[in-house]
DNA sequence: ATATAGGGTGTATTAATTACCCTATATAAT
DNA sequence: ATTATATAGGGTAATTAATACACCCTATAT
């Protein structure tokens, strides 16, 4: 409901969980904070939103933008945190998001790293001890991404265009934390037909190279966007199930 | 990211979607607005949160509240808008909140309706022209909700506390807006072991009366909620599948 | 030639999903 | 008492999806 708004004060905040996909690892970007409180301590990257003609979606674009130099990446509004104990000086309402940022090689993710400064890729393993409520933000995020990925083709957005099914699979068993059997992997992901193979194989590798494929973003779309035929509703309560052993 | 808010004037706002099952049919609780712009058109419950010790939550519990004389009902947030054009007056922030509320008989549900003037139980079928961008927020909460409540027992929430296995497929056919098979329906839900078979009967129906059930809260957050036990993670993209066929 | 590192595949078992209809029981009307 | 009516309640076979599991292939480097 919104009345009699006579040139209200937005102030409001964005906090970006960024996730990469860097040398076998599923990490995020930090930023280590110069100021108290909580100096010397990690954040996730943010900013206070105080243009009032900026959406917060292009608030959150730039924030990834300032940091990474980085445009047109997969970002997703996660949560509102605006419990007035959250930042000793009032209310802060953050807007949390978060990004999937492809990391086409080592050397790009050094580049984006050292493009601000006082920021790095941290492995999201063991992660805690960040400044204000951003270890509960990030691990709720992490959950988020996590469930996210068994319903939704996100991965795809960590990795080059072109990749192996090695390389996917990989990826899903550093997100997930978990081994995935091999063969059950790719009857699976290969079913889906969601793939289009390109006929074309790794280069200069030192090992048998390996059949190179893309997301087909366009047959996805039609396949399970197409709405209704989307979702074939089912019964209650249902988890995914699970692809064990490995 | 947080810094240096001096005294932020923290004004934002809190629209509401508000589920109930009534009468057979999927319902939710609209406001005519009386005043201009779209005066006379349905919207959303909400309010202005300007009181700045006041948290989101308690707001969104508040106009919860204040239009049904409910309290401790199920919540949760869902999204915040903040499109600079969404209003005429500048931006507002919206944090759109939806609740599922136990409209217990016609009578109870009367009372709600009138706790307020110029609020009505519509149903959700064939929604359309709401104030300000609320219809389009209205279906994007539909849409999740029939997404949720495959995978999560909010579907109880609209419930009476015992209920028939009857009522519940009931409920599940309105949220799905599809018909499901009664034996199939019966097998998984009473499968999953989180329902509490009350030995008790129907009463005061002119029919066979049937047994009564009651949602084992319990049973289900040692079942699922014990965390990494609940995901059985597993492949890409993964639909929930049909239980096809009436 | 051979060692290395990963690429690529098939089958059997089990579990979940789907399709499908008749009998039992309570009440109301006659 | 009899009958009509409205809903409760249940089982099985066919299909599809998930899981467990192990070996040979091939490119490169030495």
């Amino acid at each position: 409901m919104e009345i009699n708004l006579s040139r209200p004060e937005s102030v409001f905040a964005i906090d970006c969980v960024i996730l990469g996909f860097d040398e076998g690892e599923l990490k995020t970007l930090l930023v280590k904070r110069s100021e108290e409180p909580f100096k010397g301590y990690w954040t996730l990257p943010g900013c206070l939103v105080v243009d009032r003609y900026e959406s917060i979606d292009d608030a959150a674009a730039h924030v990834l933008y300032s940091l990474t130099g980085l445009e047109g990446i997969y970002m997703e509004q996660f949560y509102t945190y605006a419990d007035v104990d959250r930042h000793a000086d009032g209310r802060v309402v953050s807007v949390a998001y978060y990004a999937m940022v492809r990391l086409g090689s080592a050397r790009e993710s050094q580049l984006i790293a050292s493009y601000t400064r006082n920021a790095a890729w941290v492995s999201v393993l063991g992660i805690s001890g960040f400044a204000f409520d951003h270890t509960m933000l990030f691990e709720k995020v992490l959950k988020k991404v996590r469930r996210k990925v068994l319903y939704h083709p996100i991965a795809f957005e960590l990795l080059p265009e072109k990749f192996t099914l090695t390389q996917l699979q990989n990826l899903y068993e550093v997100i997930l934390n978990k081994k995935l059997d091999k063969r059950n992997f790719r009857k699976k992901v290969l079913h889906y037909q969601i793939l289009k193979d390109l006929n074309e194989k790794q280069k200069d590798v030192s090992y048998r190279a390996a059949k190179l494929f893309k997301f087909d973003r366009e047959k996805y779309t039609m396949m399970f966007e197409s709405e209704n035929l989307s979702y074939q509703p089912s019964p209650p309560i249902r988890q995914a199930q699970g692809m064990e052993k490995g």
